[in-house]
This record gives C-alpha cells, structure tokens and sequence, in this order.
DNA sequence: AAATAATGTTAATCTAGTTTAACATTTATT
DNA sequence: AATAAATGTTAAACTAGATTAACATTATTT
C-alpha cells in the first residue's frame, strides 16, 4: 500500500518519527472504490474517515422531498466521512458516494483513540484539521447569508476551479443551495455580460 | 477568581488532576463585561477564547451594505470567539458583543499550545470540542439548505428555548437569516394556527 | 410623568429563486 | 450507427421572503 500522499498531507502539520509514521501506516487500509459506489450511507454508522488519494467524492443527504443536498465534494488530499457519526459512532445523516473512481486511505474508528494516545502528535494533527474544517464550515454559512446565487457560483468557481471542470452543473447547483435551471440562469447571465 | 464553571464543563470531558487543573487555573483570566461592551471587534485578532460563566454574547459580522448578521449567541457554558481568527492570529471577521452584563474566562493564544503541550488531555479536550462545534455549524447548513424559515424557527426554539426568552426578537431574526417583519409575520402565523 | 429610544407589528409592493414542462445536447451502451 | 440515458437550456407562472413605510408597544432616561 502506498502511505506516501497521507504521510506528506501529515508532515506539513505535525513532524513523524519513523517509527511513528511505520506504526500509524499498519492501521490504514487502502482501498479502491468505482464510480458511483458508495464510500458511507445515510442511516449507517461511520467507522472510518477516509484519506482520498485520487478521485472525486461527493458528499450529501437526502431530505424528506426526496430532494439530493450536496455538503461537500472530496478530491485528492482531502478527507471524507461524517464527521458526526464518526465521533458519536450514531448513525449518518449523509451519503458518501463517488463521482469517479476513488483511491482512499481508511482510518477505522476502533484504532483512533489508541492512535492518539500513542501519538499525540497524531492528536494534535486531527485537531487541527478540524478547526480548519470548523472555520470553513463557518465562512460557508456567512455566505448563505449575506452572498447572491450567483456571487456565490463565482466564489465556488475562484476557489475550487479544478473541481467545477469534474462534476456536473447540476451537482454545483446543489452545492450552492439552488436549482439546476437557476444556476444555467446565471450562467447565462455572466456570459452575456462579457 | 472562581474557574469551578470552567473546571466543571473540562472534567465532563477528560479527567484532570489536582495538579493539573491548578496550573491551567493559574493560566487563566476572568473577566467582567457589562451589556453592550465588546468581547471582540472586526478586524482585531481573536487572542483569547472566552468560556462563559454568567451572560449572554452575540457573535456577528457587518456585511457590506451595513447589515448585521449574527452567527451565535453564547450563554452559560459556552465558548466565544472567532476561533479562525484565533488559530491563525489573523483578523477576525467578527465581532462578540454581550447582550446582558457578562463574566467570562479568557484562555489567552499565547498559552495555549504550551498548555496543550503539558497537558494534552487538554488538547484532546479542546479537540473535541471544536469537533462537536464543527458538526453544529454542519447541521446548521443542513438546515439551512432544507428548511423553511417557519421551520429553522420552530427548531430554535425547541433548541434553546431559555435563549429565546433572553433576547430581542430581531436578533433571533437575524441568526435565522430572515428579516425581523418577516418573523413577526411567522410568529402571527403560527399563534392564528392554534 | 413625559419624552425618547428600542423593539415589535402590519400591509402593500417587489424580487431572487422555484416549479413545471418542453426541448437540446452530450455521453454511454448495444 | 442507433438508441437510450444523463446532462444542460429556456421560458412562463409562481412563491418565500425582502423592502419600504407607517404605526404600536415596551423600556429607559430625564
């Protein structure tokens, strides 16, 4: 199995030994999923969060309407799972499915606490790393609140260019809290302004 | 100072020493706010978190047309702050200004890592902390995304009904992301339903 | 007790985004 | 190459929630 993509993502945040980085790699389980496989499923309980190595994920929940909500998309060097049912071990609220064939790295919750007690360092990596995602959650909330679709559309597209070219408009449209006609509405707008 | 609310929300979580505890205790610093006054400003960096003992703080931000948006209230046992600004020593984009007449320990950025170095059973706290605040900012988008206002306010108030009581509805208007005429239109709504 | 400031309500008009439905284009399958 | 499935577009009618503005009520200050 190769480690490398977790360990390198590891090493900008906290410094491994090599005992440490051998220890932690025996716990990982690597594994290869194909498009449209799903990684976790609403109403089953998280047991890992997982490392993509390659691929695109997409996570989102069903709501009463039948209606698909996408949370977030997963590339390389991201994390995915639900993050809820992982800690709380209670079963997701989310749909973790893949948009292409997905490469992952799995860390199983029964080995996380024991991880972290023997590497604190590993501890201090995950902490971080949630309040990043915490901080990220937040800034998405304020712009629900005070952003346009459409200023909204723009900001998706400045920051995460690679990921727009990889997944279907409608798809964006659910990530952005708004039909798929409202965003070709948009679209069309923006390129008529040019 | 009395840190016995502080020590007493930890000890639910992880289980400090009498040594312990009295080295965090001699860390930390109380404080105390009247209604009105600022725990933090736009554009100052966050360099404490503050866990409430007694009061009630709102967290908001002023978007470009002046309008204010709040994103939390805080009351009894909970944290406030920008917790991006405070991890990153960089601007906030927010403010906290109390609401009611407000005491508070302040655990200061520049003890912080050596806190958690000494004793990472506070660094685990701290972790899941701000895991358990990350899925709340989650559910909030969940929300958000599938819920009418009518709705998103029946759940806040079956949530923390003691906040509602304490505060202007405005304010509760405007952590929904609904105008205050807009909510007063819901409340006649829901009271002409019975 | 009067005056002022803060908070809450109502109603008319307006708009960003939804719904529905029909059609167009691209991609995958046989 | 033909067919089916998935994705994207356009436009008309609709709705949740915003805006504006006037007024009502409750606290706070003098």
């Amino acid at each position: 199995m190769n480690s490398q993509p977790l360990l390198s993502y590891i090493n900008k945040i906290v410094t491994l030994t090599e005992e440490e980085e051998t220890y932690f790699t025996s716990k990982l389980v690597y594994r290869k999923y194909l498009k449209g496989q799903y990684i976790l499923q609403q109403g089953d309980v998280s047991n890992k969060i997982c490392f993509i190595v390659s691929g695109c994920v997409k996570m989102f929940y069903v709501d009463d309407l039948g209606q698909e909500h996408i949370l977030m998309f997963g590339v390389e060097n991201w994390w995915t799972s639900d993050l809820g049912s992982f800690v709380s071990q209670a079963p997701s609220d989310f749909n973790v499915q893949c948009i292409e064939d997905t490469e992952l790295i799995q860390v199983s919750h029964n080995i996380i606490e024991d991880t972290y007690s023997k590497i604190p360092k590993l501890e201090r990596c995950f902490r971080i790393i949630v309040e990043k995602a915490y901080v990220a959650s937040q800034k998405r909330i304020v712009r629900n609140f005070s952003m346009s679709a459409k200023d909204r559309y723009l900001v998706f597209n400045e920051s995460y260019p690679e990921i727009e070219q990889r997944i279907p408009q409608y798809m964006v449209a659910s990530y952005l809290g708004i039909t798929k006609e409202f965003l070709s509405k948009i679209k069309s707008q923006i390129a008529t302004e040019k």
